[in-house]
DNA sequence: GCCGCCATCAACCGATCGGCTGATGCGCAT
DNA sequence: ATGCGCATCAGCCGATCGGTTGATGGCGGC
């Protein structure tokens, strides 16, 4: 990785984050701050004029929020890339950043050192996140293993693909040589594995156990 | 964190490696090297005998894989974290590792400090990735946004959730504020967005292309 | 042998759904 | 200004679903 310079834009509402990010980054060589905006629309505009190769994106922001942002910055094929900075470490937070293509992900509670080695690595198009960020992230592909399937028959497991394909109980009669009754039956004794009350949301549960997919 | 030090078990099959590691992590205040196995089977043996803090882990060993010991250490809910240091940052290696338990995952070509830092936040219970893993397990998270929703309005994709959860229309509509009849309006939209006829199926649809999840 | 689980079927009923037709108002783009 | 997409609503009807109750037979475990 050669040396040069990064240049940034700070996306921030707080004028005393702005101003304590400039000043941090202004300490360390290597960094140069091309501007700062206090929302997302504005964010955008500046990533679009000013082309930095970083921008530290706050989240949750009255004006233009930075999942928007970043979503916008990612559709257009902005060359820079987004490292967010925030406070805050919930799903509803990290997840969707993550997926409108945030680079990294950190929390503004992070040392300095580890905003440079961000910034830089960031900058090098490597992902860096939060230790918090990462276990939340860790979770979410480990979660689907987990949950305790009260195991479907066979049977019942071959009713429930039909219906995921839209078809009717008569129709899955017909499909599997059994009569439209029992296909009914098979149903209501998945319903009760499955926790649910009707077809759509056995097929939800379904997916997010990991029976269908 | 206290400054405790931190007891370690070496699972790699070859010796070089763990020589290395072993000399490394002595050179280090703060690392006490308990043992070392050469395989996964030998591996687990060591580690519930020996009871470390943290486990460093190679992936691939002729002896027992790394992905199954982790498995069976997981299982067993031994208290050690482990943390894989392996020199495969592929998809087929990294996420079942996680799946399986790994508290972190570290590239043997991480430097020094890193591995250290690593080590400690493994035994702190921190998630820890190597950009390239980190990097790997953010695409995973990211894909299912891809494919080309055939986009559905946010109503729509509200009364979708809904359905995902076994609401039916008229409680649709009171949650919404909206009359049944608007909600029977959404679904025949989206049904005709998702090539469906039936809400079980709408379901599938959607998850299948990542609207819900 | 008895019990539990699975698979199979029947008949009935009220609730719900899906399709259809048609209508209004809003915002946005050309 | 005209059209398009979205959200909102109404009424009607047949089809489908879900719940209930009850029954039969096979298979495997204790």
């Amino acid at each position: 990785m050669t040396d040069r310079t990064i240049s940034l834009l700070i996306v921030d509402d707080h004028p005393v984050v702005r101003d304590g990010l400039r000043g941090m980054l202004a300490s360390e060589p290597g960094f140069d701050v091309l501007g700062e905006a206090a929302g997302g629309v504005e964010g955008v505009e500046l990533a679009l004029r000013l082309d930095p190769d970083v921008v530290l994106m706050d989240l949750r922001m009255p004006a233009g929020s930075g999942v928007e942002a970043i979503t916008e910055l990612t559709r257009r094929g902005v060359r820079a890339k987004v490292l967010v900075l925030t406070t805050y470490d919930t799903d509803a937070d990290t997840i969707p950043a993550i997926e409108a293509g945030a680079t990294g992900y950190l929390l503004k509670d992070a040392p300095r050192d580890e905003l440079f080695t961000a910034v830089r690595a960031a900058a090098a198009g490597r992902t860096v996140l939060s230790p918090a960020v990462a276990s939340r992230l860790v979770s979410v592909v480990r979660k689907p293993a987990a949950p305790a399937n009260e195991a479907l028959s066979a049977r019942e497991h071959e009713v429930l693909e039909l219906v995921a394909r839209g078809t009717s109980n008569r129709e899955i009669a017909r499909e599997l040589f059994i009569s439209e009754a029992t296909v009914k039956t098979h149903l209501t004794h998945l319903y009760g594995k499955l926790g649910v009350k009707d077809r759509a949301a056995a097929v939800a549960a379904a997916y997010d156990c990991g029976i269908l997919g």
